[in-house]
DNA sequence: CGACGACTTGACATCGATCAAGCGAGGTGG
DNA sequence: CCACCTCGCTTGATCGATGTCAAGTCGTCG
């Protein structure tokens, strides 16, 4: 991932990383709701619509000078939440791939004081977070909705929270790959090949180790043929044992055609 | 911790931890709440109460047996959630001093399904859940109430889920004596010695450490003078330094009596 | 007294961090 | 267009941190 093919801002050269500019804003995120209910919440969203933004290189977006004032959602590409650590190491908390919203949660609606990284050709839509509010309390079933999306994402974090703990470094970075394919499931995308803007100093600030840990770990995985590497992209040579073995929850199904 | 002076159930012998049974119910609770707000709940929440149950030793509770249909609130000792993984390996997510609520929070309210296990010594107040949402829909200054410890305690996790994912062990043990010491403080006590029934089995599983390192750990923060032991206890030679060092936030201060 | 559980300690193996060098692709400036 | 720089990744050598296995101590409980 992040290999030196993919060019400084590795997402700005990938077709799924650019596509989103043109589209209806909110695609991707509606398609993710798609997954939780058949109901087509679309309109309504799109009337909280407040501005979009893209970025083309990596960005920070700052939570204490009111960066993050507007409910952030992702079109296209990839965004992480951080916080800097009393030792100067950077601790990256979540990650948000397409249609994925950064820092709003019905759950959770306290202050998540850590800031956000908007990684190259990634482009957003902004949304009015009192509006927001106002809908979810007329729309009960958008509001139930979103939160049965907040919950799947919530229970995500929790058991990769666990394995970050407990785990050793190799079947940590297979669960983070694990969680990247399912953030891209999200968006109907079931995909062989999982492709992130991430470099490898990332991933390593998401797992707890050194980004020359994760190198080697990632040569071992090929090595021991349990992944294919082509650039920028990684794909399992059997994902389902890898699940099966990590005892992998997903929970971001692909639904059935309705 | 959990050493062998305290015997099997290390809590039973320890007066803080069987002082409740004879008080009011909620009395822990009543008292954490009181460092959130001004306003007495006490008797709108004690109408809430089915029922009492005290723990002789150690217990576990299992969600799935429904064992975790009412919500468990702690009046003395101390209780855990844990989850065992797909290796074998225990991880324990949280813990709960007196006067937690263990199973219940307004800001996720979402089924974790993790167990639960009562140290011996323990005893709870089991509350109605229907009712205490009715209550909180009631009333909104206990709702404010109770959300605002409720966030503490998430504020709290998450500064501790990031030390445990990046930090050596000394510092994820310090940090987590340090919650220790938090936790006993939303009971208005302020706690040189820092107890806990906790063995260091337990405190591993915590930390995504094994039983004999955390015994090491130990040694050599006596040995370096950071912690005095006495059997179960431990206690901190200069607490603000290490909070300083750690960039340890507290969540649960001390209240000015109004 | 004997069994047991929690903790301790030592020897050793493995994992992961650190430091340092090198490589290849892009980007930049001559 | 080429020379050079930077950035992300790789690799090797080495060190420190942590896990594993095994033995031993010390209380408690029956």
């Amino acid at each position: 991932m992040g290999h030196a093919k993919a060019g400084k801002n590795g997402a700005a050269l990938h077709p799924e990383a650019v596509a989103a500019p043109e589209t209806v804003p909110l695609a991707s995120l509606v398609s993710r709701l798609g997954k939780f209910s058949a109901v087509e919440s679309g309109d309504t969203l799109r009337s909280l619509v407040r501005g979009r933004r893209g970025y083309d290189r990596d960005t920070p977006a700052w939570a204490e000078r009111g960066d993050l004032a507007s409910i952030v959602v992702i079109e296209s590409g990839w965004a992480y939440k951080f916080a800097i650590m009393h030792d100067g190491r950077r601790h990256i908390a979540d990650f948000f791939g397409p249609g994925a919203i950064c820092n709003w949660s019905r759950l959770s609606r306290f202050e998540e004081q850590d800031d956000i990284l908007f990684k190259g050709g990634a482009s957003v839509t902004l949304l009015e977070p009192g509006l927001l509010d106002e809908k979810l309390n007329e729309d009960a079933s958008l509001a139930s909705t979103i939160k049965r999306h907040e919950l799947a994402r919530a229970m995500r974090t929790t058991q990769r929270i666990r394995a970050f703990i407990s785990l050793p470094a190799m079947e940590r970075t297979l669960l983070l790959l694990l969680d990247f394919a399912d953030e891209l499931r999200t968006v109907g995308k079931a995909p062989d090949w999982i492709h992130t803007p991430f470099a490898q100093a990332e991933l390593a600030d998401m797992l707890g180790l050194t980004a020359v840990h994760v190198s080697r770990v990632f040569k071992k995985l090929v090595d021991t043929g349990i992944i294919v590497r082509d650039g920028n992209s990684v794909r399992f040579t059997d994902r389902r044992r890898i699940e099966r073995d990590l005892a992998y929850r997903r929970f971001f199904q692909a639904r059935r055609s309705p």
